[in-house]
DNA sequence: TATCATGTAACGTCATATGTTGCATGATTG
DNA sequence: CAATCATGCAACATATGACGTTACATGATA
């Protein structure tokens, strides 16, 4: 099964926007996600739609966070990425008629549909805000970590 | 996405084969589950490494139910048909050493792991004799309706 | 021995995420 | 105004994996 990245590529790229203070253009969001700058576009395509960033063109142009961190949730991201399918799995048909259909359906439907709602719930519960303050955490040990090494070295 | 319908698509040809009494044909099998009896040995060969069915070749030959409906486990039937993808969600690279995809994966690899959980706890609770059962119950609850239908008509 | 059924390889088909090229459009700079 | 930079977007290529199909081998039964 061929696994969707957009949301955890996307994600990337905000992240690196984040802090910027400038429009930070396709081509340099592409080597920050490891793809191609249309394809940035394309994705980023989705969240402009939804008013999450912003597009500017020519000179000093390029792409800015819409709103503020703290009022993005993941689920809304995912949302404006098209809501690509959560659980890779589904039924052969929708045929009502075959009552064997019918309890099939109903026992891995519930569980589909379960499974779907709590993700919905746990990307609605993460803001862009929180990831970055968890990159900066993640900066702040990883600079801790480089600066012992830098004592023992002495 | 395409979403893999072989565990919903395996378990509608499990209830017709359960109470066939005798052997039952990949032809036959096919039928019900609309498909190709190819596919179906395909799918089924996963089930029999398993030890959850067994199959017979020659005159008269064809698949029969290995053990009691009641130890079979819809998680179980999804493992022997190779443990597929649930969430079709992932992440474009598992690089270690960048910060902001350490962020990233970890709060969507959390989420993803949850409910890759929550999913195969669910399927550990179902077993084949609870499907069947749901089954026979649709069945005399549609028997029924008839009846009442063929009673008004009176 | 003829027939029936599975076992399996080797294809083809289709949907979709992703990659790539090319060109149009609009904004900025000189 | 012209050159440059950046997005916008169509069009096509590529890769992957589920699913379909054909062909032939193997084994069991009548």
């Amino acid at each position: 099964m061929i696994r969707d990245s957009r949301l955890s590529s996307v994600l990337h790229g905000l992240l690196h926007m984040i802090g910027a203070g400038e429009p930070v253009t396709s081509e340099q969001l592409a080597k920050a996600m490891a793809t191609n700058p249309v394809v940035v576009r394309r994705v980023m395509a989705g969240l402009r739609e939804q008013g999450i960033v912003r597009s500017e063109k020519g000179h000093g142009g390029g792409w800015t966070l819409a709103r503020d961190t703290s009022t993005i949730t993941l689920a809304e991201i995912y949302r404006a990425l098209g809501a690509p399918t959560i659980v890779a799995m589904g039924h052969r048909s929708e045929n009502p008629g075959c009552l064997v259909e019918q309890a099939v359906n109903d026992a891995l439907g519930d569980t589909f549909r379960e499974v779907e709602a709590i993700f919905m719930k746990r990307l609605g519960a993460v803001t862009l805000d929180t990831l970055a303050r968890d990159f900066k955490r993640r900066l702040a040990k990883h600079r801790q970590t480089i600066e012992d090494q830098t004592h023992v070295a002495k």
